[in-house]
DNA sequence: CTGAAAGCGCTTACAG
DNA sequence: CTGAAAGCGCTTACAG
């Protein structure tokens, strides 16, 4: 029953005949309210089909029940699935969580920003956009608002961030390629500008000397972090002589891209080639073949950012720890069988 | 430089020595405010690090700038790619919209619409969750807010649609498999209670019976519309004696699933068995093989949708035309030789 | 061109 | 246990 414009909580008192402070208490769960009274009004709710209006609370409370999630880039699912992690619990602990996406334009990112803070938010997770600068959050966190960052960071930034182990996750991937007979190693995507980029080129150097390998600069191929990155880069590694026989990617997107580039030369990955990836994404097992790939634990970094949040607003503070997540190898096809066997026996 | 607690109109107005309602008249941009007191304005506006309450002045205004765009899975690039799509439109006119997930649980759901219609969202746009019961939509449109289904309708819903032509996709998918010389073709994955699910089996239907070809009931299997249902159903399928020897899938996952049940028995797909899907997702040209499938130009279906929605919040109307968008059937090697030749020679 | 006043729909002390 | 009053930060007629 939609009367003339929406039913206040003015209509919901006349209806049940009591004050507005009484239907604003039963609204609130107030256990001043008489039972009878109570049920009364909630009676009355119902029939006029009243709609709470939340901004007017926020606007007397002084804090807002919403968080605003802004993500670089919604239609990889990798990010989606962390998005979809850290709204899950919000939800359940009566905050609103809204999903922002920049599409990894930091102009964009400023616009997104800009409007989340006037609807008032209380907290900000974001992964933000290639090319961000800093100060536009260390202001918004110096006005008070808590932010947090997940999956990337900013290099001169000390605004919190939860993120997988980016450094061991790599050495563990290139170690395995090592493991296999591998010499020839090459890194294929990312750009220096991302902090990311550094930690895991980082724990792919730090494997190869652990092992003695020296590291052949020209081995490591910038480019975009999706599957057309992906492609170029196996072209350019593949230009080389001696060529390298085993690839680490940025992230799975790319070790996509490169298994294409492969096949468009007529290599068979994980046959002729070894690849390993990164973030395994739930098509990485699906693929052909399978993917081994560095888990990042998605969904439990997005939940664990979220909890953080909670944490931050309930305390009312900016500050928080890092929280750096474990990571694990998983092993699948894209590797083969060891190099050792069936390349130096032929 | 935030001093203590926000800064509101008040605060630049003693800054600029001017009246909050100047302060807000230059706020909105009016032209009545002499220029000299304007940039006095915006100076003090800068100085205090203001941020716009917009929940006050929706409170004020009585309608808000805000969308929320309810999407059914976004960790489904075919349904993130739409949201951002919409969102794309939404930001440049000036609205905020909002993405919320309900992971196709009805419950969900409704927190969702919950919390965004008590944000005071002055439009809804949603691709309903499985099993979603039309009447809560009906209450909502009744209520005066505008709503759009996109992707998916309601059987029994008078809320306006905007969806790719289905029936006509899959008349095309099929009848490009039967002449390619298929003739037991299955249809792979979907349930009833979908309309979608009708309007694609349909057009398959019609294919079927326009080129003289009994449709087999066994062949049409339902299944999940995700890789897994497309690997069972593929195993049903091939189970049949004879089996068919192509497969029109619901969507590309569906599509990807079966081409990895394919393979599992040993079989090629677009060698020994045809594969076509539905949607064209991004992924589809850079399978292995890559996937024929119908395109149905989600950014643009997105885009259509929000502008049919700003309408609606223009002209203050619930109702409005459906809108149906062309398809086009995009051929890649999935499906292969045509069959007339390999098969009946052999 | 600018200011004073009322009001949007709530919540929160404060009385009683 | 319940009501009257003030106020959150804006906008919008209405004067001047």
């Amino acid at each position: 029953m939609a009367s003339r414009g929406k039913a206040t909580i003015l209509d919901i008192a006349r209806k049940a005949g009591v004050s507005k402070s009484t239907v604003s208490l039963v609204l609130q769960g107030s256990t001043l309210i008489r039972p009878g009274t109570a049920s009364r009004v909630r009676k009355a709710i119902e029939e006029v089909g009243y709609v709470y209006n939340r901004g007017a609370a926020n606007l007397r409370k002084a804090h807002s029940n919403v968080v605003g999630m802004v993500i670089n880039d919604l239609t990889n699912p990798f990010f989606a699935e962390l998005a979809v992690g850290m709204e899950r619990v919000f939800q359940s602990a009566g905050i609103v969580p809204f999903i922002a996406n920049t599409a990894e334009n930091p102009v964009r990112q400023g616009e997104v920003l800009k409007s989340l803070l006037e609807q008032g938010v209380s907290g900000l997770i974001v992964s933000p956009a290639h090319g961000t600068l800093p100060d536009a959050f260390e202001r918004i966190r110096s006005g008070g608002t808590p932010i947090i960052f997940v999956m990337r960071r900013l290099a001169e930034s000390r605004v919190p961030v939860v993120a997988p182990d980016n450094p061991w996750g790599a050495f563990l991937a290139t170690s395995h390629l090592i493991g296999k007979g591998h010499r020839r190693i090459a890194f294929l995507g990312g750009f220096p500008d991302m902090v990311v980029y550094h930690e895991r080129v980082g724990g792919y150097r730090e494997a190869l000397a652990a092992h003695g390998i020296a590291a052949a600069e020209a081995l490591i191929i910038q480019g975009d972090t999706n599957r057309k990155g992906g492609m170029s880069a196996i072209e350019t590694a593949l230009a080389f002589n001696p060529a390298p026989t085993a690839a680490m990617c940025f992230n799975d997107a790319v070790a996509f891209g490169a298994m294409t580039g492969l096949r468009k030369r007529g290599m068979e990955p994980g046959g002729d080639f070894a690849i390993v990836g990164f973030d395994d994404v739930a098509e990485a097992q699906h693929y052909m073949p399978p993917l081994t790939s560095v888990a990042v634990d998605t969904a439990g970094l997005g939940e664990r950012a979220a909890h953080m949040m909670l944490n931050m607003i309930r305390a009312g503070t900016t500050r928080a720890g890092n929280h750096i997540g474990a990571i694990s190898l998983i092993v699948r096809d894209s590797c083969g069988p060891d190099v050792t066997e069936t390349r130096r026996s032929a």
